[in-house]
DNA sequence: ATCACTTCTGGGAGCGCTCCCACTCTACTC
DNA sequence: GAGTAGAGTGGGAGCGCTCCCAGAAGTGAT
């Protein structure tokens, strides 16, 4: 007799009995090795086992416990969305959500699970690089990490695979997926040259941000190749804030007044700079054509609407699971994973 | 000799080997079930054991296996978020941002993970049912879920604790978290009449939407209060998109062009209603004063800036996490477990 | 019929925890 | 000094899988 009756046989916590590979096994008349064969698609079955197996399956609803199987096979099953969460309240952005919808979406083909983490402290960040090593999750995803961010090191030194959402810098190691940056900012400019703007300003994001010197880099090239000189004085470093658009704009039209265009490296300092330009009786676009990047929702609202540089967000996200995934299965080449996705000019009424 | 040496001691699959629990048990000179108390913050453990356990902790770097733990004890730790997500894109709303921050923010002082479940096909709202089930998650938070949505139903016959944000309907059985949408409307509608307004118009939404029908509600409510007749003429359904907005005010205008005030039970409507005035040559506020609900972005941004009732968007989501727990704690009582969160109104130049 | 393969298959062992029983101490009480 | 509670503790058993090793069955060549 064995010594097992204290406990009832039946399952314990979780909610009512849900049935067990075990079960399934002997319903089906074989062994808990073929019902698992089965399961995680093994080809080393027969076709009659097969079906006997996956008729047990759909008479008992059977659907395997991630925990006993994460414990068995030391993986996870899961990916974490990692989301740094400084002062400004970025999540909130349309562009996070679409980049969740994306991941969720590519996700979901797959049988992992997705974690969502937002970082709102370093202590919360520091706890972080533990929970993950925990194997708790075979890859993580990092939006928004900033440069000089250890967080990608620190993963890759416990052989976590990572993708980041845009570079943090020039040949960026970390495997990543961004936009083309320079391309879409170039696009914007060249539409404006095209339109006969002559005298075209940028308002640009902090210097130390890869973002802002790509699109800044883009603004350049279009001069450049329509051969033309630049004017520091045409450039305004912003911050990405409305506000920051509206100083970097009001200093433009102090600079240069005849200024007949403006490419902001972002909707909200575009937004900002719309503000400004009425205030100062400029008609746009007639007097001065603006134009912005990201396509957010603010550019459909701004008076005029924005034309913009619309980014492929969803794609991106979806992109930034298949290069995770591509890196879970890898598990040791750190072989180039990288990512450039095209952009679209989206025009609108104000430039 | 044993019979175990055709795989390596070592720890097979995940990450290098991470120290477990009893390697820590070794190293502190005590038994496993002393570490798992300390680990668990038991208090039968004395003072002694309690300090060797934690230094072997922090010596080791040791971090609890989730998926063990989880297994052995029957729970997962970890809560869904299911966001059910129709045509409209309705997760890139700031709104639903808002409420994953709270999710989130209140979450991270459990050891609770949180899994993102986008809901984006029928065929995936069947699977997760059974996914959910599968002793993966303790319990479910539920966004934006519509009347006659069964999934609260049927995670309630499984036994899992769930929350909704929004009641389905008045008299809402399944645990919720609201903002008080009536009093919210009745406030705008009351700051209009204290303006001075005299023919207060009102855009709603879908009459099916509960929270449509509380926004009207609130509407009457105001004009009741000040003795005002209500005029059906000065009602308009739209469907909560910008376009219904125009819509909307487009036929008011036609109805009651005496009209000096719209309530629109949704910034975006209300955005759409501004367009339609604006083309109507009507100033906004003089001639028409223009309030919206919920106080996105999209207020802020329009010309003029909207006034707007503010929802306690990221408490609330703080709040549906509190009652989850409390609902996975006292696992059986179905004690009624409803919040509703006050709102504020927003003053802006247009109304 | 025999041997050597190849394909399938069952089931033991073990993943790292939590639970809980049995047991050892101490500190009181009478 | 025996008797009775606790308070603390160690460790066996088991959670539901995956892995992998032996074998059983089937196939073809000799």
């Amino acid at each position: 007799m064995a010594v097992r009756d204290r406990r009832t046989p039946v399952t314990r916590g979780g909610r009512g009995g849900r049935p067990t590979l075990e079960q399934v096994a002997a319903r089906a008349g074989v062994g808990r090795g073929t019902v698992s064969r089965v399961i995680n698609g093994s080809d080393q079955v027969s076709e009659q086992a097969r079906t006997a197996v996956e008729r047990a399956v759909a008479e008992l609803g059977y659907v395997p416990n991630r925990a006993a199987r994460a414990l068995a096979a030391g993986s996870a099953d899961a990916v974490a969305l990692v989301i740094p969460e400084p002062e400004t309240r970025l999540f909130s952005e349309p562009y996070f959500s679409d980049i969740v919808r994306g991941v969720s979406a590519e996700l979901a083909e797959t049988d992992k699970q997705l974690l969502l983490t937002l970082i709102r402290s370093p202590r919360e960040r520091e706890r972080l690089a533990a929970y993950l090593s925990a194997d708790r999750v075979d890859g993580v995803l990092l939006v928004s990490v900033h440069e000089g961010d250890p967080l990608p090191e620190m993963l890759a030194a416990m052989g976590l695979p990572a993708v980041l959402n845009g570079r943090r810098a020039a040949g960026e190691a970390v495997p990543y997926v961004d936009s083309d940056n320079t391309g879409g900012a170039r696009a914007a400019v060249e539409h404006l040259i095209g339109r006969g703007r002559g005298a075209i300003a940028t308002i640009t994001g902090p210097a130390d941000m890869y973002v802002a010197s790509c699109r800044l880099e883009g603004y350049r090239q279009a001069l450049k190749a329509a051969d033309r000189a630049e004017d520091p004085g045409l450039v305004a470093v912003g911050d990405f804030t409305e506000e920051g658009g509206r100083r970097a704009m009001q200093e433009l039209l102090e600079r240069r007044p005849a200024l007949d265009a403006v490419f902001a490296a972002s909707d909200v300092m575009a937004a900002g700079a719309l503000q400004v330009l009425r205030a100062a009786g400029r008609t746009v676009p007639d007097e001065v054509a603006v134009v912005g990047f990201e396509d957010s929702p603010v550019a459909r609202h701004t008076d005029p609407p924005l034309t913009s540089v619309r980014q492929p967000t969803e794609e991106m996200g979806r992109a930034m699971v298949r290069v995770l995934l591509d890196g879970i299965a890898a598990k040791d080449a750190t072989r180039e994973r990288h990512v450039v996705l095209p952009t679209e000019l989206v025009v609108r009424a104000s430039g």
